[in-house]
DNA sequence: ATGGCAATGTTTCATTGA
């Protein structure tokens, strides 16, 4: 009889182990054109079986979806000419499904949002607007449509309990997630009214996976072309791979790549990974 | 007090980003 419990526990270790591990990254690539030599390398490189790419700044017709098809990624995008733009890759051996452009109900002409399901995963790409500067019609625009995405949270996972919120939010969630804090205090990314609605999404039920870890002081997700940014550390903690309640006991790492920040032509923005 | 850098298209400057 023991025997028969032993046989039972090694095939639920087997299964265990043979659990696959998928990494989740967003990552503001600041134009998709500019950025597809160095996209195609970090593909290569990190093997991501998902990413959330924003800022593609890329109409539809002109998506390089055969090229990554012949990387191995199949993709699925949402874009428009000069801004925006936002797509969703994926390892050719996952099929994507179940995508949805923009939020129901919410005539946006901006591209900013793109959702589907891959291996079982429903996965929301983000692109939250900037908001310039507060009291701004921009920065109206921002929280309206916070507002908007909050409810189209609330529905998906309601929908699907897997749920995985990835990209630029725009919003430096603490203190911690500043450079410097005091000359940041109540600018646009990280005011009070900003962090608000950033905790307003984790109190749908979702968790910020970078916080699910210990975590080394200063780091950021973004930092400004200008005056050595990026040399002196001087960045915010902006993007995010949020993930829901039913996820959080299968997340092992929440990382940000500050290498692929580094070297010749980088986005202002490094990736951010999600190990489940 | 302002700009600094990078990308885009309205291109040799204005606009936007964060």
């Amino acid at each position: 009889m023991s025997f028969f419990f032993f046989v039972l526990y090694a095939l639920f270790a087997v299964k265990n182990l043979c659990k696959a591990i998928m990494k989740i990254a967003a990552w503001n690539v600041n134009s998709l054109n500019v950025r597809l030599p160095r996209l195609l390398d970090w593909l290569k490189k990190q093997s991501p079986d998902i990413v959330c790419l924003q800022e593609t700044k890329c109409e539809d017709i002109r998506f390089p979806h055969e090229v990554l098809l012949e990387a191995g990624y199949r993709s699925c995008f949402y874009g428009q000419k000069t801004y925006n733009g936002v797509a969703i890759l994926a390892r050719q051996d996952m099929p994507i499904t179940e995508v949805c452009c923009g939020i129901e109900d919410y005539d946006d002409p901006q591209a900013r949002v793109i959702a589907a399901t891959v291996a079982g995963i429903r996965t929301v790409c983000v692109y939250v607007p900037n908001g310039q500067a507060l009291g701004s019609e921009k920065f109206e625009y921002k929280m309206q449509w916070c507002r908007r995405l909050h409810r189209y949270l609330q529905e998906a996972l309601a929908q699907y309990p897997k749920l995985v919120v990835a990209g630029d939010f725009n919003i430096a969630p603490e203190d911690r997630d500043v450079h410097d804090p005091d000359a940041w205090r109540g600018q646009i990314l990280c005011s009070d009214e900003e962090r608000v609605m950033f905790r307003s999404f984790l109190s749908l039920g979702l968790f910020d996976s970078f916080r699910l870890f210990e975590q080394p002081p200063n780091m950021f997700t973004w930092w400004d072309y200008r005056q050595l940014g990026f040399i002196k550390n001087r960045g915010l903690r902006i993007d995010h791979v949020l993930i829901s309640e039913a996820l959080r006991p299968q997340c092992v790492a929440g990382t940000i790549d500050r290498e692929e920040r580094k070297g010749e032509k980088p986005s202002d923005h490094a990736p951010v990974v999600a190990v489940l």
